[in-house]
DNA sequence: GCTTGCAGGTGACGTAACGTTATCTAATAT
DNA sequence: ATATTAGATAACGTTACGTCACCTGCAAGC
């Protein structure tokens, strides 16, 4: 009968010499022989005890409960319970991942981080609460959703709106005007995408930029200051007209 | 100017006393004052610099790293490296959920954990390299893997497949025959359930079914026995003829 | 005056699953 | 004879607190 030592069963089995030997100290997975100078030898049998025990890893179940599950006691509640638990770590992960989006774009857009705009916009915040909902009916909302980009989201679409913006208080700042060559390219991009998010719908879109002139206060959308509006209006009436 | 002790704090941003003193130990988080029997009192800015924390802390972003955003320390880089891990726990997270579901609805198969059948779906190994696909087409492909329940999912339509076939077992071990009530109420239910995953498409429903057939090592798809496999084609035939 | 209770405090240990030293030993290769 | 390799043990480090055990100061009730 073939034994394979610490060494050879890792590289075999991708994983650490150093967790083997945990799992033998733990008695999770203890190697069949010992020779005398106390090395480890592991038989066939034990390797497929070790197989079980990586397809159970997979599921990131605790070794714990790895040992429940491989000894039989109850197994079916463990995994139901630990289904459960992963669903919940979804739902915790998901929250964290559009948060921190969040955070990036708007870092992004002020190249410091003003707190009271991140407070306003992490859920977790009592403030957000969304209001801009209430301007909608619900099939609008649903498509708004899909389709318009949202800080907390890292496509690209929410990408070019915040190069547009970036670009818009560069004007700003260096006296730009809207109808110069750069508002020109600005007003033609921004209705292009516009376009795209909302597409086609010229209703929708118009009903969503007046609702996007009013207070952040009143929307709990980021807040978009009142010369960027104004850009924007000037710069699209050039083109349009 | 107002003070607030630990218990206020607590209650008032509802996390644990002992979560305050840990912040001072580390010094995330140092109180303003301290009294002289050594109680903590926070100011009015010591708590909007625990509401930035607890902000930061629903990226699940880690205390060590908080304090870098806070003292301003590359906080843009730290953002971005964290969003890409938290992208990395995401994707482990979803195949440890459906690895969880797979092993969860083969149990309910079988009454008792078959490694072999576990290991062959578990994705983590070599064997599962979802030969099915070879069969389709892309555009198949996709509809089949949205519309068809498969093992590592836990949704309403997968479920009704695991008791139809339990069903089934059960009546091939009572020797009840595909013609009689059962079989027909099964053959029923059977279609119905094929027909909504399908959506209609009976050309493609016949082809995922002719496949179905084959071996289950030729296609990667969970093992159905003969017995069953006949048990279903007779109990259909007795039914649409 | 004494007890009781409450709200605060300081250690110190426990958690999960190993990674990472540091140090030792036995066997093999040169 | 020596250098390298592969094995072994022991012990600390990691994260963000929870959970004791035990101590203090203060107010209320007896």
């Amino acid at each position: 009968m073939k034994r394979w030592t610490t060494g050879e069963v890792a590289k075999q089995r991708n994983i650490s010499v150093r967790t083997l030997r945990y799992y033998d100290q733990i008695n999770l997975l203890n190697p069949s022989f010992r020779d005398d100078n106390g090395r480890r030898y592991y038989s066939e049998d034990d390797l497929f005890q070790l197989e079980k025990i990586i397809i159970l890893k997979s599921l990131s179940l605790p070794l714990e409960d790895i040992r429940h599950v491989l000894e039989k006691l109850s197994y079916k509640q463990v995994l139901i319970s630990h289904y459960n638990y992963l669903q919940e770590q979804l739902s915790k992960l998901q929250t964290s991942i559009s948060n921190t989006a969040s955070l990036i774009n708007i870092i992004n857009l002020e190249e410091s981080l003003s707190w009271k705009h991140v407070s306003e916009l992490v859920q977790n915040s009592p403030t957000s609460s969304k209001k801009w909902i209430e301007y909608f009916r619900e099939d609008e909302i649903a498509f708004i959703q899909k389709a318009v980009p949202n800080l907390s989201n890292n496509d690209e679409k929410t990408q070019q709106y915040i190069s547009l913006l970036q670009r818009i208080e560069s004007c700003i700042k260096n006296n730009i005007k809207p109808e110069s060559e750069e508002g020109f390219k600005i007003a033609t991009q921004l209705i292009e995408l516009s376009d795209e998010s909302f597409q086609g719908d010229t209703n929708l879109m118009d009903k969503f930029w007046e609702i996007r002139k009013q207070p952040a206060g009143e929307t709990g959308l980021y807040p978009i200051s009142e010369e960027v509006l104004d850009f924007v209006e000037r710069c699209i009436d050039n083109v349009t007209t």
